[in-house]
DNA sequence: GCAAATGATTTCAG
DNA sequence: CTGAAATCATTTGC
């Protein structure tokens, strides 16, 4: 108001509080001289600054009609680009204050965490993105809880739904007002000065405030497919134990690698597809094995037994069909030393395991090439040979069939080392820090000079 | 109901 | 990132 008044004395020096007349009902007619002196056109401008500013106290119908007259006056449109360019003038302080801000990081934060969940982002996309997330945070075995799943599936949807329909009610709402306000100021620029610049920043404020609603409602939704997935996908709380044909094979593979543990990535998936796991579960599998059996390895013992017999008679009929058919060089699957059916199977015959060490040292000697028959070294060389490609058809077989010589070794001599202090299984594939033998860099072989400490049972018998 | 077993997670180191 | 170790939370067997 203050200003207004200031910038009305500054256009023609008139001043309005001295103007008389109550209401502007008894104003003079706007046309009421020639206004060919600088007096006439004060007077005019006094007239017409005099009606704009008592228009509102008018009726709607006398303010209409007065402001047609003010339009089809002859002096507006000078004054108004006057009034126009002292506001453009005012007007710039307060634009340079208020900056282009940069995009919120909080507001990131949750496009982002939406977009990943699924919630927002393409239907169609979001809803397979949203399943693959449950999915992959479930860890479980497919299908094993695919009713859970799809019931997190209906939640999520539930979620998106609401979530696009008030966001599509936010934006209309914003839209609708805004335009409103658009209309309105467009209408008020006939009448004072408004620039397109104004508009822009009246809609930029009204944008704001919305969006700054729409970050409320990103923000609850994040929270609740957070409680959703919390509820649904908590793996630890909907824990189910492996199946007994699972943990079968999974211990097949760890007793017949006992020498290192440590299944290739490639292993790791051939398991996982076998147990209907997936693979970090595998992965999981053999890290709590490890440490458990490290842990307690006489009550490990029995169990290490049984499948060092599993995996030796399975060995054997490997090694057996290798020779029958060593003429060809065809190894048999890669996959029998898992697949081990032979639950009555007894382990205590003597030439079943004198059998399977001839045939493994004779045998197939076409095929491997054998250092000394130092059965430690010869553990390593060929354990070296086979090397990583534990996927590779001869290798599998190797690893397996020497990783079961070990164990029928060890049994077969009734060593008892003083680790262990068993006489039917030792953990001769530990070191002496507790940790499992290198196998790539096995110390019987590069390193000699190795401490009296070290358990090596394989350079026992 | 309890203890053991077990799958998963967390923390830390390399 | 992987693995060791500790720990948690649940399942299982008695």
């Amino acid at each position: 108001m203050d200003e207004q008044a200031r910038i009305m004395q500054t256009l023609g020096g008139v001043n309005l509080s001295g103007h008389p007349g109550q209401g502007g009902m008894t104003l003079p007619p706007p046309h009421g001289h020639d206004g060919t002196d600088v007096d006439g056109r004060k007077q005019d401008i006094g007239d017409i600054l005099h009606q704009i500013m008592t228009i509102t106290d008018q009726s709607l119908d006398e303010a209409q009609a007065k402001k047609h007259g003010l339009n089809c006056h002859r002096m507006k449109p000078a004054l108004f680009s006057v009034l126009c360019e002292i506001k453009e003038k005012t007007g710039l302080s307060i634009r340079g204050a208020q900056e282009e801000e940069p995009p919120d990081p909080q507001l990131m934060r949750l496009d982002n965490m939406l977009l990943a969940e699924g919630v927002a982002g393409p239907e169609k996309g979001g809803g397979a993105a949203a399943a693959a997330a449950a999915a992959a945070a479930s860890g479980g075995a497919a299908g094993d809880n695919s009713i859970e799943h799809s019931d997190y599936r209906a939640k999520l949807t539930q979620i998106r739904q609401i979530y696009h329909t008030e966001l599509e009610k936010y934006e209309q709402a914003c839209n609708e007002f805004t335009t409103h306000v658009m209309n309105l100021l467009r209408e008020q620029s006939r009448t004072r000065p408004i620039s397109p610049k104004e508009i822009e920043r009246m809609v930029n404020i009204i944008h704001r405030k919305f969006s700054s609603i729409q970050m409320q409602l990103k923000q609850s939704t994040c929270e609740a497919v957070m409680i959703l997935r919390s509820r649904f996908l908590d793996a630890r709380r909907k824990r189910r134990n492996f199946s007994k044909q699972a943990t079968e094979i999974l211990n097949e593979y760890f007793y017949s690698h006992l020498s290192n543990p440590y299944p290739s990535e490639e292993a790791k998936e051939e398991l996982a597809k076998k147990c209907s796991i997936t693979v970090s579960q595998v992965s999981n599998w053999f890290g709590n094995k490890r440490i458990r059996y490290k842990k307690n390895i006489g009550k490990f013992q029995e169990e290490a037994n049984l499948y060092a017999a599993k995996t030796a008679v399975n060995a054997a009929h490997a090694v057996a069909a290798a020779v029958q058919n060593s003429q060809t060089n065809s190894p048999t699957t890669p996959n029998s030393g898992f697949q081990m059916k032979d639950e009555e199977f007894q382990l205590d015959s003597a030439e079943n395991k004198n059998t399977l060490l001839t045939n493994m040292f004779t045998g197939s000697s076409g095929s491997y090439s054998l250092p000394t028959p130092n059965t430690g070294d010869l553990f390593m060389s060929m354990q070296s040979l086979s090397g990583d490609s534990y996927q590779g058809q001869v290798g599998a077989n190797v690893q397996s069939q020497v990783d079961t010589l070990r164990h029928v070794i060890s049994q077969t001599a009734g060593y008892s080392d003083g680790l262990g202090g068993n006489a039917m299984y030792s953990p001769h594939s530990l070191n002496a820090n507790g940790g499992w033998q290198d196998a790539t860099t096995p110390s019987s072989i590069i390193s000699p000079t190795e401490g009296p400490g070290s358990v090596h049972s394989d350079t026992s018998i």
